[in-house]
DNA sequence: GGCCCGCATGGTT
DNA sequence: GAACCATGCGGGC
């Protein structure tokens, strides 16, 4: 790039020979840049200027020239080619640069392996307006919330890139600023102090100078909200467009225009929401640097649980919180778009420098400044997110293994060479040591990196899929901190820390209420989708359990095909489509639910919505038409079948292997709501009833939302187990439909014998058990569709026959003697015979039951 | 039969 | 198209 002509200046346009904006006339507009050799001030556009205040006028119209060199202290980049930051750096005798902000500090910088003392050389500057601002600006990069890098990145070699050491100064000098702040505490007040003495000295400007800078930075973000994480602080002018200013392929990528009075609004004092700069927690603190440049800023920015939460602006340490797509996703709308913005922005995770670039936005890290302070309990520490991960189904499944994201395992955990790897020791936030196995497998020729044996942990944390497990690094002694944040942007570490023990940690408050599912197991995943039932009057059913059911169900559904949580995509449309489908789900289930028949309501009134009450648990009821034109059978539990009963009913089945256990957890449909609300209103009642069931809707009869005993039959081997001599309603009752159906299968049998000899014994057809040859077709006939036929079911009084179809049920079935596969499928050997279908179905089972 | 290990597969980025 | 990664699945114990 060639220098500003100074000709510019005089054709009044901006000195900036990139930009050439004509000034206006009436110079209020026109501002002062740098001192050009004449001893002049060029005038820059109020744009430009903007720019330049903010020290980021070489990063933004230079990046691409030569010149740059790295500040020996802090490895911070700078512009050592070019008249306009000649004041930015101090020549050392020994040979490089330091950066201004390293060769002004009063006092060496505390000891940090990375960083060496800056050499305490006065600036030779005479102006250095941008001196602070700079020193922010630089914080800047393309990854302008870098986190404090990994000790072992730190190890900056001249080797590395350009961009790694501009990234790189900017952070992680954790100890320098321990000393910085007794209390650990450490305030913008005390900060701006410094400033100012600092500012003594002509080259560094006022404490509003930084602010306005970093505002600016903050409008930047609230203008350009999308691309977090690629904008470049200070790059406030929308000429970056046009220009390569990073240097590097994100910004480039990404940038977006910014709108160009974001400048001027900012300098107007438009400060959005960066107020009381205070109170940077020590562990903020402890990483903030000790100079002007980290300026540490708090904004209160509503948790996602509605609180308010101090959150530390510091541009140097841009706090945890929300990467850019989490955030995005996550962060209710009841967070201030503008706090967003600032926080998505602000609160970019201490990422790991030289590996940031590398990782996909979903493991940044967004721990925030309660979850490290939990995490480390004092200040002496310093705690650095390394990254998190979202846990995927098979993370927080039963196998006991948690996929590493490979660019996490390998830039933070120890090297392995070995697929066995080695035992990792991880702290959680309670400080308990679990020891999980770091390994690899070889895949693809690469290798896929988990945690094995992180079980035990992730049921301590009373973690799921959908759960965020983050990795931090608590120094100095490098111990590997494991946190968690419970799904949606409502629960963070806190809300789960919080949940009382046990798997029922979601219990509703509302508990009286008989359908509140008060056994459901749930969790907190889902509150964000329990605000949106709420707003819809369903708080009795807003309960976590209910909703995180639903939520699950909607992991279970994109296990496979974009079943990846982290998928941004697939993450993005949580919110959304899980409360669409809730607000389907809901109403259905109103519909669904249907009071026992003797039973009258008590009216409940819970929070100002009223609620029936049933003594009696309620049944669930929805018509299930098998043909069309032709209620053939209704396939609702509800007439015969109690809620209880089907309650027992449910856990009849033995249990699968554990591989059809998983399975069977997958094949859960999302598209089901009504499915997973139906088994949610079972499963809710019984207390012995497994977690939330998948719905069976294999069946093609059985449509979705079928509540039907097949379909609303939990995974198979959950619940208890039912004797055969059971005589518990459940049991009777599917003894009973079970008699009926081997009546109706030996009806058939019997009427093919009867075609083949007598005519009219179609009508009559043989009903005795001991002549129905079943036997070799085992019974998928032993269907449990509760029908809707008027037919009175069997009594148990029907001796002989009952008995005897009783042995013949045990030899039948598949399964074990005592016990009903509620899983197979029905409509094969049960398709209505061709007299069925032409509605002769109820004569038919008169019969039977005569 | 169930569990665990390790690899393979395939969807997503 | 390659890399990543969630998960399936076979085989051994």
């Amino acid at each position: 790039m060639s220098p500003p002509s100074p000709a510019a200046a005089v054709a009044k346009i901006c000195f900036n020979s990139q930009c050439k904006e004509p000034l206006p006339d009436p110079p209020p507009a026109r501002r002062k840049g740098w001192r050009l050799r004449s001893g002049e001030i060029s005038e820059l556009c109020d744009r430009c200027s903007c720019t330049f205040e903010q020290g980021n006028f070489c990063e933004t119209y230079h990046s691409d020239d030569g010149g740059w060199r790295n500040c020996e202290a802090c490895g911070k980049r700078v512009h050592c080619g070019c008249i306009v930051s000649a004041t930015a750096y101090v020549l050392l005798d020994a040979g490089g640069v330091d950066c201004v902000a390293c060769a002004t500090k009063p006092s060496a910088m505390a000891p940090n392996q990375m960083i060496s003392s800056p050499m305490l050389v006065p600036p030779l500057v005479t102006e250095r307006r941008e001196f602070p601002a700079k020193s922010w600006k630089s914080v800047n990069g393309p990854f302008f919330g870098q986190w404090r890098q990994a000790s072992h990145m730190w190890n900056m070699t001249s080797a590395q890139s350009d961009l790694q050491q501009r990234l790189s100064y900017e952070f992680d000098r954790p100890n320098t600023t321990e000393k910085f702040s007794s209390g650990g505490r450490f305030s913008v007040l005390a900060h701006e102090k410094k400033i100012e003495n600092i500012s003594d000295r002509p080259t560094t400007s006022s404490l509003s100078n930084i602010i306005r800078g970093r505002c600016t930075n903050m409008k930047v973000r609230i203008d350009g909200a999308s691309s977090f994480g690629t904008f470049r602080e200070g790059n406030t002018d929308g000429v970056q467009d046009s220009h390569n200013l990073a240097g590097d392929n994100d910004s480039v990528r990404t940038r977006k225009k910014v709108s160009a009075d974001c400048c001027s609004t900012i300098s107007s004092g438009a400060i959005p929401e960066a107020q009381p700069i205070s109170c940077i927690s020590s562990l903020s603190l402890s990483n903030v640097k000790e100079e002007p440049s980290s300026l540490g800023l708090v904004a209160s920015i509503p948790s996602a649980n509605g609180s308010k939460e101090q959150h530390r602006f510091s541009t140097r340490q841009p706090q945890h919180q929300a990467s850019p797509p989490l955030s995005k996703q996550f962060y209710p709308q009841s967070v201030n778009d503008a706090e967003l913005q600032i926080q998505m922005h602000n609160g970019k995770p201490r990422i790991d420098n030289l590996v940031r670039p590398q990782l996909l936005p979903r493991y940044w890290p967004r721990i925030t400044d309660q979850e490290l302070q939990q995490i480390s309990g004092d200040s002496n520490v310093v705690i650095t997110p390394l990254f998190e991960k979202m846990l995927s189904a098979s993370d927080a499944g039963r196998i006991g293994r948690l996929v590493l994201p490979k660019k996490c395992a390998e830039a933070y955990f120890p090297a392995i060479s070995q697929p066995e790897g080695l035992p990792l020791k991880v702290k959680d936030a309670n400080g308990k040591d679990w020891v999980f196995q770091f390994r690899f497998w070889p895949n693809n020729n690469s290798r896929m990196y988990v945690l094995e044996g992180v079980t035990p942990c992730i049921q301590a944390m009373q973690l799921q899929a959908g759960d965020t497990v983050t990795f931090s690094r608590m120094d100095p002694k490098g111990t590997l901190i494991m946190g968690f944040r419970k799904a949606s942007g409502a629960s963070n570490e806190q809300d789960s820390q919080t949940l009382k023990p046990g798997n029922d940690f979601s219990a509703p408050p509302e508990a009286d209420c008989k359908i509140t599912a008060k056994d459901l197991k749930g969790s907190v995943e889902t509150r964000n989708l329990a605000s949106t039932v709420e707003q819809r009057n369903c708080s009795k059913f807003a309960n976590e359990g209910l909703l995180g059911l639903s939520a699950r169900s909607s992991q279970g559904t994109s296990r496979r095909k974009g079943g990846n949580l982290g998928s941004k995509t697939k993450r993005l449309r949580i919110d959304s489509e899980d409360s669409m489908e809730l607000k389907l789900t809901w109403e259905e289930a109103q519909q669904l639910l249907r009071p026992s028949p003797n039973c009258v309501p008590n009216i409940v009134l819970v929070e100002g919505h009223e609620f029936e009450e049933y003594e009696e648990a309620p049944v669930f009821g929805k018509c299930t038409y098998f043909a069309a034109n032709q209620t053939r059978s209704s396939c609702s539990a509800a007439q015969e079948l109690s809620l209880e009963q089907l309650a027992e009913l449910i856990p009849c089945k033995t249990g699968p292997s554990k591989r059809s256990r998983v399975k069977a957890e997958t094949d859960m449909e999302v598209s089901d709501g009504l499915d997973t609300l139906a088994n949610l209103a079972i499963l809710g009642e019984g207390e012995n009833l497994p977690p939330p069931s998948q719905p069976t809707t294999k069946h093609p009869r059985h449509r979705p939302g079928c509540t039907c005993i097949v379909c609303i039959q939990p995974p198979s081997g959950k619940g208890p187990k039912h004797k055969q001599t059971c005589t518990c309603n459940v049991c009777l009752t599917v003894k009973r439909r079970f008699r009926t159906l081997m009546l109706r299968r030996e009806k058939r049998q019997s009427e093919k014998e009867a075609e083949t000899s007598v005519k009219h014994q179609k009508q009559q057809p043989n009903l005795l058990p001991e002549k129905t040859q079943v036997g070799n077709k085992p019974s998928k006939t032993s269907t449990l569709v509760v029908t809707n036929s008027p037919t009175k079911p069997i009594s148990n009084e029907e001796g002989t026959s009952d008995e005897a179809l009783e042995s013949k049920r045990l030899s039948l079935s598949p399964l074990r003697a005592p016990q009903i596969d509620l899983n197979i499928q029905p409509e094969r050997e049960e398709e209505p015979s061709p007299k069925f279908e032409n509605g002769n179905m109820i004569s038919l089972l008169a019969n039977v039951t005569t």
